[in-house]
RNA sequence: GCCCGGGUGGUGGAAUUGGUAGACACGCAGGACUUAAAAUCCUGUGGCUAGUAAUAGUCGUGCGGGUUCAAGUCCCGCCCUGGGUACCA
């Protein structure tokens, strides 16, 4: 005796979450004579605002995704954690002396309770939390694999890691000329006797040039008065955010990983996985391989010096004008003639202190400074003047261009600002170099002497042959990619499983793993600016100190998904056999903002595991799918000013107005609670209004989610008003999962009347359960087998929302039919119940199962429900359609043909002529052409 | 600037291979039930024109062209918008 009342609802979901949780319904089980299917969710970071409705999104999708395998018989593992090291809580302990640990405990309790009450089918006995030393124990262990390692060029077809100590055996017995790595630019050739002959640090500091972590000097923002390193983020216009203090960029010993070894491999893996294209595109660009070539030009009067630049268009090497060479190049300083020493000392000086960051985002600005020097283009002799200027990066290529303006955007606005010749080697439509609006052409060449009439392509084979013939330069692969810098001067992320003896790095046995983060007392930087942990007393390894830096975000979410495999496993990061089983993640759901970063890092690392012989993947997600981000809608007031007057949208025009945020909880479909409005605020108490139509209507905007908008909705409120169900069902109704929308609840009204409706299938008008025992008819059958069909192509194509409409035309459709047989009704729950479970289950144990309907078979649907025996065609004539004619499905064409065409329709458009032809569609059209 | 999405009623969105555009839902209008309201159920609902009406005609998927018997869908040229990325030689 209850309806699908909000108690009822409460009473329902609470009951089956119970249930569920104490049977231990959603443990994955390591039953290897199953299919496994692996769905993984991006795990978040608990931040201390809770759960908003934009974060269950992709994780309803996901768990309709992982009950829906389960029911068609697969092994799913559909693991949850939490990504819990992070910056927030560590700027909250800074600030309030919070241990980050307690804060994250805390929200990670409330974010569990949230996804709890929305019915997720997770496994939490697989929980990880990448702030337990328990899971960063091995963290740290991958670390130690990756500081054991180099990249081979010659092992394998494309190059693998291999344990460094192949290379010492290697360095031993033939120093390293015969050693093709992945290495520093700078590592020196040496023998064997070479090798030996280094002490122990030398030794070190040599195998710190290959090691896949390693250790070197990088380019750092560094705020002497804040004695910290800051991100590109931290600093703006050369000083800190923070302070305003000034940055100078030095160099720092720092922790890096030699990602740039698999760049290939991470290219050409995106062509074996399933992923959005966009984002096989964003890290195409990331890597950005460009095929070029490296040659020298000799610095005139300086006999034995050469300048190589690095170039894709070496066919355009007759239009080189002058050559830019980066501030930082090596060579400024040696061939600055006299004259021009203070302004190239004073530009230099310049350059050093404005961040990467900032030179890229001031493009407009056209700065450089000519040195004095020249060098001559070895293809035709010409004396061009060198200039530097910071559009020239030292890190890429060889931080020296040889620029042809009248091919090249910024080398053109270059020669324009500072007055140097233009010379047009490409022959096309706008080689009309005097023009302002600088285009960048293709065609054939002219002014090239041996390239004239070529095109480019061919233009520049001839020419990179040219270059190796005499022996000035190579045919050369560039990646625009740089390693990864690993570390951070933080507190709250983990310790390196590293200290140092005699100023050599050396690894803490695995024995003694996890390196645990010591209690301190303060969480910033110390005031002689050495990282926090730099604060813990008496934390060291065996009286050796420690490293101090703590590792990036993203080393704990690198390796995550093998751990949910086997995650309490003390031995090994995962068991071999769990690890041969699960394998890779089946689908992976989460936000498109990751592209670059954790998505990247997470292949390399999957890529390194594999080669050391730990994993089988080559590529850790088979298919990902991004879903779109929910916006928020902020509502706004209108107080006429200077009044205690509010005005309703649609007249707000007729006065001077302030908009005024409201809370988005009290306002119904643009509908104003005034009630609600006159107790939210003590000032808005004695609030008068000036309605339309007896409402007040507020007005809206887009705006991200966000507390001081009052335009956050939490999941909490809808689950209590129309249950876990609806909410469920509403987000995917919302439209397609990759599309980012705004959040509003004006339809949820229409999904939670479907759930009573679907519910009333079962119960008569005084709420008795009743289903009828009798042979459904064959129109009974068709919408059942219908609806079967389309939700799971639906699923199958990730168009969640348009299954949801299915269902609710079947619903319509058999409650206009006043149907309740059980034949129909207990498929239909089934294939519901990934959508909403906890009413599927209940109303699977009122038709009497005492078995699970998370472990019931689907449905398969029937295609002899699904044929029409007639089908009525619409007959268009000259493409208009006109008339509608019923045939039999498998009448043959001529035959309809000769019965449109005796039609009276078609007769009267016709006039009895004979068409030009008769086009017919099977199943779709009849279309007569004149 | 470059790369990738998107633009369809009052609103969110359907339309899977070019084949009856607007499914489904919200909102709105009318009706039933009710003393009344809420809830629920039923009916209608892209615009315009004509008609008492059923209906008929006509326009219609950001704009302008094109291909086709047939275009939201394909091609060319624009506009707007969301996201990514940024001096990569």
């Amino acid at each position: 005796m209850a309806d699908y009342s909000k108690d009822e609802i409460k009473r329902i979901e609470k009951k089956w979450q119970d249930t569920w949780a104490a049977t231990g319904a959603y443990k994955a089980k390591d039953d290897t004579s199953r299919p496994k299917y692996y769905v993984l969710d991006m795990f978040p970071y608990p931040s201390g605002a809770g759960l908003h409705v934009g974060h269950p999104l992709g994780y309803i999708a996901s768990d309709i995704v992982s009950r829906y395998k389960r029911l068609k018989g697969f092994n799913v593992l559909h693991p949850m954690g939490f990504d819990a090291f992070g910056l927030p809580a560590e700027q909250y302990a800074i600030q309030t002396g919070q241990h980050p640990a307690v804060t994250t405990a805390k929200n990670i309790e409330t974010y569990k309770r949230q996804l709890r009450q929305i019915g997720f089918s997770y496994d939490w006995d697989r929980e990880v939390q990448t702030c337990d030393p328990a899971y960063y124990k091995w963290t740290q262990w991958i670390f130690a694999q990756l500081f054991n390692a180099w990249y081979n060029k010659k092992a394998g077809a494309e190059g693998k890691a291999e344990p460094i100590s192949a290379l010492i055996a290697e360095l031993e017995k033939n120093g390293n000329k015969n050693i093709a790595a992945v290495c520093d630019e700078d590592t020196p050739a040496i023998t064997a006797e070479q090798w030996k002959s280094f002490d122990e640090k030398g030794k070190e500091d040599f195998l710190q040039k290959y090691r896949i972590a390693y250790l070197s000097e990088t380019m750092v923002n560094w705020c002497a008065a804040l004695g910290t390193v800051l991100s590109n983020d931290e600093v703006k216009d050369g000083v800190s955010e923070r302070g305003g203090y000034p940055v100078e960029r030095i160099k720092m010993m720092q922790w890096s990983m030699r990602i740039t070894a698999y760049a290939e491999r991470l290219l050409k893996g995106l062509d074996t996985i399933d992923w959005p294209e966009p984002v096989k595109e964003m890290q195409r660009n990331w890597i950005g391989k460009s095929i070029g070539c490296e040659l020298d030009f000799a610095v005139s009067d300086h006999n034995d010096l050469s300048i190589r630049v690095f170039t894709t268009r070496i066919d355009t090497i007759y239009g080189v004008t002058f050559m830019v060479i980066a501030p930082e190049h090596e060579l400024v300083d040696k061939i600055t003639t006299p004259e021009q020493r203070a302004e190239v000392t004073q530009y230099v000086d310049i350059a050093k202190n404005r961040s990467e960051r900032e030179r890229m985002s001031e493009v407009k600005r056209i700065t450089g400074a000519f040195t004095g020097a020249y060098v001559i283009n070895p293809f035709n002799n010409q004396k061009v003047p060198v200039w530097i200027a910071d559009y020239v990066l030292a890190g890429y290529g060889t931080g020296a261009v040889m620029a042809v303006p009248s091919s090249d955007t910024r080398d053109h606005a270059f020669a324009k600002h500072f007055n140097l010749p233009i010379v047009d080697v490409l022959e096309g439509p706008t080689s009309d170099i005097n023009k302002d609006n600088f285009e960048a052409k293709s065609g054939t060449m002219i002014n090239s002497d041996f390239l004239n009439g070529l095109v480019w392509n061919e233009a520049i084979e001839k020419a990179v042959t040219k270059v190796e013939a005499l022996g000035i330069g190579v045919r050369k692969v560039n990646y625009r990619m740089r390693d990864a810098i690993f570390g951070r001067q933080r507190y709250w992320g983990e310790p390196f499983p590293v200290y140092f003896e005699n100023g050599i790095p050396k690894l803490v046995p695995d024995s003694d793993l996890p390196v645990t983060l010591p209690e301190i007392d303060q969480y910033k930087p110390t005031e002689t600016g050495e990282p926090p942990l730099a604060r813990a007393k008496g934390w060291n390894y065996k009286g050796k100190s420690y490293e101090l830096t703590t590792m990036p975000g993203w080393a704990g979410s690198s390796w995550y998904w093998f751990r949910y495999m086997d995650p309490n496993n003390e031995k090994e990061f995962a068991s071999q056999s769990k690890i041969s089983y699960w394998k890779d993640v089946d689908l992976y759901i989460g936000g498109s903002e990751h592209a670059t970063g954790h998505l990247l890092y997470s292949r390399f690392w999957c890529k390194a595991l594999k080669d050391l012989g730990y994993v089988q993947a080559e590529e850790p997600f088979k298919k990902l799918i991004n879903q779109g981000h929910i916006q928020g809608v902020s509502k706004f007031v209108y107080r006429i000013n200077g009044t205690h007057k509010f005005v309703s949208a649609g007249l707000r025009k007729q006065y001077e107005v302030t908009p005024l945020h409201a809370d988005v909880n009290m306002v119904d479909n643009d509908v104003l609670n005034i009630e609600a409005f006159k107790k939210w605020r003590d000032d808005f108490a004695d609030a008068e209004f000036i309605l339309e139509d007896g409402k007040y209507i507020c007005g809206s905007e887009v705006e991200k989610m966000s507390k001081s908008k009052y335009n956050v909705v939490n999941p909490d409120d809808i689950v209590t008003n129309y249950g876990a169900d609806t909410l469920r069902m509403y987000e995917m109704f919302l439209g397609p999962l990759e599309l980012s929308k705004p959040w509003n609840t004006n339809g949820i009204d229409g999904v939670y009347k479907f759930l009573r409706r679907f519910w009333n299938l079962f119960h008569d008008k005084n709420e008795n359960f009743v289903v009828s025992e009798d042979e459904p008819t064959r129109d009974e059958f068709k919408i059942l087998h219908k609806t079967i069909r389309k939700v799971e192509e639906d699923i199958d194509r990730f168009s969640f929302n348009t299954s949801v409409s299915e269902f609710m035309i079947c619903c319509n459709e058999l409650s206009s039919m006043k149907s309740n047989k059980r034949a129909i009704l207990e498929p239909l729950v089934i294939a519901l119940s990934p959508y909403a479970p906890h009413i599927a289950a209940e109303l699977w144990e009122k038709l009497g199962h005492k078995d699970s309907v998370l472990d019931a078979p689907y449905p398969k649907y029937d295609e002899q429900y699904l044929v029409e025996s007639s089908f009525e065609y619409p007959i268009s004539i000259n493409g208009k359609v006109r008339v509608k004619m019923n045939f039999a499905l498998d009448m043959p064409k001529e035959d309809i043909e000769k019965l449109v065409m005796a039609s009276e329709a078609v007769q009267k458009w016709t006039e009895g002529k004979a068409p030009k032809k008769v086009i017919i569609v099977p199943g779709k059209i009849v279309n007569v052409v004149l």
